[in-house]
DNA sequence: TGCTCATTGTGATTCAAATCATATCCAACA
DNA sequence: TGTTGGATATGATTTGAATCACAATGAGCA
């Protein structure tokens, strides 16, 4: 188990036909591969895209931690009851089918941090569409890009039904 | 929050759309929305398909009983892990963009438990398409369907690359 | 028994995202 | 300075899943 304390660390797997999905992005203060503590076979890639301070916690330790200390056992189920909460939202938001609607929803959500081609990869879609979308929005002006490669919701336009 | 005695409940939530996205699939032993010990504002709907016994957790007692009861908090850290590990799971299969080998990993890990409508929901594909990948798959002998509406692997191929 | 209804199943068509191709911009770097 | 490579960007084409339409099956039930 890990506990990210600068940078970024990406968790990522590859499926079969080769491509790459980003499965959790740790930023600061958030720690890596808490499952690892319960199961031994689990294989996952750690990614740090930019240079990144990571402490490594001693597996028999963190569980012994958890046994003497509530308060880190709390912080622990806190930690994980979040990132389950992230994963029903990225759920939710890669269910929705149309491409625009998604880009939207991801917008809203504040995934586009880093380039497009990493948006589009969380987004579950090509680049391509997202790059159409996003110029498609920026000319409908429901998307501001204050520079290049930033993009923003002008507003949460209420449910357009 | 809540423990699930008998049956099956679902966390279900809906997109704007419309369209109706399985979160959580819960079983006898399960706890449910575990999140909301620690978020008030969180919101999902629960559907039980079949009659079901439920037993509710007051949120103020659980995290108490965290704090004197560091194996309840451990038990609570490994259901929480074990989920996390399920979303993960679920997340890569949904990466998988051709239909069929979807369905084939669903089908390895072992989704196709109900109706062939449930598991294309499950897989986010229109049961259309499942079932005629299904019966493709029958066809070419990659499946076997022992009874009307039982599909199950004839084994598990090495990875053809 | 006949009726209803959900599930199963298949065919035809549409449509939107993937893919392929290509070009520009820009920062890092030698 | 020129060169490389990645991100940005857009156009043309293809593909495959969604959608629409329609049957057949089978269980529950009056």
């Amino acid at each position: 188990m890990f506990f990210i304390e600068q940078g970024e660390v990406r968790l990522v797997r590859h499926t079969e036909a080769g491509q790459l999905v980003t499965m959790f992005r740790a930023g600061p203060g958030d720690t890596l591969a808490e499952p690892s503590l319960f199961s031994d076979h689990y294989h996952c890639d750690a990614i740090a895209d930019r240079d990144s301070t990571v402490r490594v916690l001693d597996k028999a330790i963190v569980l012994g931690a958890m046994t003497e200390d509530t308060a880190f056992a709390i912080g622990l189920v806190q930690r994980l009851s979040a990132q389950v909460q992230s994963y029903r939202r990225k759920q939710e938001l890669l269910a929705i089918r149309s491409a625009q609607d998604r880009v939207l929803a991801g917008l809203a959500d504040g995934w586009m941090t880093g380039t497009v081609v990493a948006f589009a990869s969380d987004l579950g879609l090509s680049h391509e569409v997202v790059f159409r979308v996003l110029s498609d929005l920026v000319r409908d002006g429901q998307v501001e890009r204050p520079a290049r490669g930033v993009y923003c919701l002008k507003r949460t336009d209420q449910a357009a039904s």
